[in-house]
DNA sequence: GTAAAACTACCCCTTTTGGGTTAGATTGCG
DNA sequence: CGCAATCTAACCCAAAAGGGGTAGTTTTAC
């Protein structure tokens, strides 16, 4: 390959993952990590500072998550070779993480050697994904329908936050101060989401939201 | 302290995360990992066997989760100290884990040393929690009567009645059909349990309820 | 580039909700 | 028995919610 080592950024909220990872990584000839970020935001910005080789975004961040971070880089051109690493074993967001970009989706809890490996493969071009996950993604692809699909990813993003606010109780001019926008728009939205969700009354919908996150 | 390092066990299902808290650990003179447990049953037998000063375990843990296995271990009488590590920022199992016998409660996300510094606490007796942690702890020791004394008590049958109905997402006019009385009614046993719960419109009491018996 | 979607905001209107009052019927309790 | 609480129901009224429309701006997609 090159006579560099390629360059990796770690992107992850928790200092000791970090701490593992980098020590991991280190143990391999030819891989360096160049920077570690500890939320999206800041990930964003070294990304097109660095333009690394390879990005190794954790999923579960808090702020902005990983699927947000790995979107708004792919829309910002960044090229690096990206890597989802998550400690959910069986998620839907396999299938949006891939169709976002992602070049590879790993599991936190796998063999330390075999992730290792896989980081090599992943820096080598090669997608990369678990074990566990190739089921996920196979079984996702065979119903092109409806596996993943809540109904929330009919919503748009304004939609699905004051649909969130909705189910904390509150009412559309709470909303709207809250979201600085008039309470007529927000009214608006409402009106949209209670439609496409096929409910009648914010009721409804706070009731079915509090349910969904259970 | 004593001439001989404070041995420690780490309980973990993440191999990576084991990996950078022994690294972490391993800064500090006087601390040395001396087992690794990938789960709760393995630790159970190794915690007998080795008699560690400290035990690092991990709350979130596949099969056997973290609080049943300090719940074990102590019923076996392992009286190594014993410190959660967790993911979850302001959990209830606090108040479980520390009366089950933990005597720390740390979080994963913390600053890598911070939480050295808090581990050689751990070793020297002491109670170590993370800051989020005191509150949540605070806040559960001051309140603890009102096992029974849920505000539901203090509404009528009807009003109850009503309530689960309005947590179901029915308007006035539905409730009264089903309970065969007229909306005016409704509307007032609605206008009543809203008042005693202090809430100000159904949608709060359908949130509160929801979130109630959960 | 254009086209589509999303977000914003206003208009109209009806229905629903919440709060106040009064009041009859029923039930439970000392 | 009387009295309080509960359940029922009606009245009025202001506020909120929901459904329809138009329309301008911005973002996104192709």
């Amino acid at each position: 390959m090159s006579d560099t080592a390629a360059s990796i950024m770690l992107v992850d909220d928790h200092p000791l993952l970090r701490k593992g990872l980098k020590q991991l990584i280190s143990l391999e000839d030819g891989l360096e990590v160049v920077a570690e970020c500890s939320n999206g935001a800041d990930a964003l910005v070294r990304a097109e500072e660095l333009d690394p080789d390879l990005i190794i975004l954790d999923l579960n961040m808090q702020g902005m998550d990983g699927l947000e971070t790995l979107k708004r880089m792919r829309d910002n051109g960044v090229t690096s070779r990206i890597v989802m690493l998550t400690v959910s074993d069986a998620d839907e967001d396999v299938v949006t993480a891939i169709t976002n970009g992602a070049d590879g989706y790993l599991l936190k809890d796998m063999d330390p050697e075999l992730l290792l490996e896989q980081i090599q493969r992943a820096v080598d071009g090669k997608m990369v994904l678990s074990e566990a996950i190739t089921e996920v993604l196979a079984t996702a692809l065979r119903r092109p329908s409806a596996p993943t699909a809540s109904k929330l990813d009919g919503l748009t993003n304004r939609e699905r936050e004051i649909l969130e606010l909705i189910a904390k109780g509150m009412s559309n001019k709470v909303i709207a101060r809250e979201l600085d926008i008039s309470d007529g728009t927000v009214k608006v939205h409402v009106k949209h989401l209670l439609k496409k969700l096929g409910l009648r009354s914010r009721v409804e919908a706070a009731v079915w939201m509090v349910n969904q996150d259970t």
